[in-house]
DNA sequence: CTACTCACAGTCTACGCTGA
DNA sequence: TCAGCGTAGACTGTGAGTAG
């Protein structure tokens, strides 16, 4: 290709090497960022060349060859929940610091996959976490056309990595908090019980109850949120409540101190204890001191960012990778 | 009109050659 | 033997051109 600098067109690296009098290839080479044989001389009139020219390189014509394209999506169902804003700020964080960025790709419901598998998805990326439960690891694979999809929701897959909060320590040890406060009863507040992972979660807390002596009295269902919280107040909260309530979101345990914020004065239980689950920065400010499950989501995501950053060291059938959670003892236990 | 081939964009790299 | 280098081809998706 002649480079004609009256045209508009930005100077390509063919345009460097002739105007350093060297092949394409040596030109590349001494723009790389990675170690490449070029003598120190070439490099440098490569170098000058490419500073005079301007040049730039051109990101669609280099994903052609690396399969790069420094994107990742990030799967989810939808995001109102406010655990998801903790995360994410952490994650899209994380993941610039290696040089991609993110689409956020809302699924929303199992229709809305089908649909995405009927019209496939416009994007090549390095990279799919998928937060969301409606998509299993091949379907994934099959929207985005890779076979580099990391789950984040508890359904595992032989072929794609998986990285999970493992709860089970977490709730055993919430669960003991309130074996040791006499707890004798307890209402459960649950998130969809179509999600595997709150089903897991939900396993977790019976087998956890049944080990402390703790009789499940109630359990409502509600949708993560503080609204469904709200609601759930009302059928746990009465005259007969139990002695703990455990959510499996900090906003829904928001949304039941607010309605029962008589039986919390100062933040302390005066009639049944509080429980909530994700460990929201929110739970940190003096307006919602709920006693919450929660994990290090630094770890978290470095685990995440690690699968994406070295897609080969997660071979075929590696175990999933768990981060521990614990309990976090504030005033509403 | 359909079916097919080819060129094109820009970059990277496998492979083979040269010369010290 | 090996560092340094050049050539050819791969990569993806599209539109233009050609044959039947």
């Amino acid at each position: 290709m002649n480079h004609d600098n009256s045209r508009s067109a930005p100077p390509t690296i063919a345009d460097v090497a002739r105007l350093a009098g060297v092949s394409r290839a040596v030109a590349s080479r001494a723009l790389s960022n990675e170690p490449r044989p070029v003598s120190s001389e070439k490099r440098e009139r490569v170098i000058a060349a490419a500073a005079s020219l301007g040049y730039k390189p051109n990101l669609l014509a280099q994903s052609l060859t690396t399969k790069t394209v420094n994107l990742v999506a990030v799967v989810v169902n939808h995001i109102h929940d406010l655990s998801d804003l903790d995360l994410f700020d952490r994650l899209i964080d994380q993941v610039q610091m290696i040089g991609k960025q993110v689409i956020l790709i809302r699924i929303g419901s199992v229709a809305r996959v089908e649909e995405f598998l009927r019209n496939g998805v416009a994007y090549h990326v390095d990279a799919a976490l998928v937060f969301s439960d409606f998509a299993d690891a091949p379907t994934v694979r099959r929207m985005f056309r890779s076979d580099h999809v990391i789950m984040l929701n508890g359904l595992h897959d032989e072929f794609s990595p998986v990285v999970i909060p493992d709860e089970n320590a977490g709730i055993s040890e919430a669960v003991a908090d309130a074996a040791s406060k006499t707890v004798k009863t307890a209402g459960l507040v649950t998130g969809r019980a179509s999600s595997p992972v709150e089903q897991a979660r939900i396993r977790s807390f019976q087998e956890a109850f049944s080990r402390y002596g703790i009789n499940l009295v109630r359990s409502v269902q509600g949708d993560y949120s503080y609204e469904s919280g709200h609601a759930a107040a009302n059928a746990l909260a009465g005259v007969d409540c139990p002695d703990a309530v455990f959510c499996t979101s900090d906003a829904m345990a928001m949304g039941i101190l607010d309605v029962c914020r008589a039986d919390f004065p100062g933040g302390r239980p005066s009639r049944f204890r509080l429980y909530g689950f994700d460990n929201l920065s929110l739970t940190d400010f003096d307006a919602y001191p709920i006693s919450s499950i929660g994990y290090d989501k630094s770890l978290y995501v470095r685990h995440i960012v690690d699968s994406i950053a070295n897609p080969g060291s997660f071979s075929s059938g590696h175990p999933p990778i768990t981060v521990p959670t614990q309990f976090v003892p504030r005033l509403t236990a």
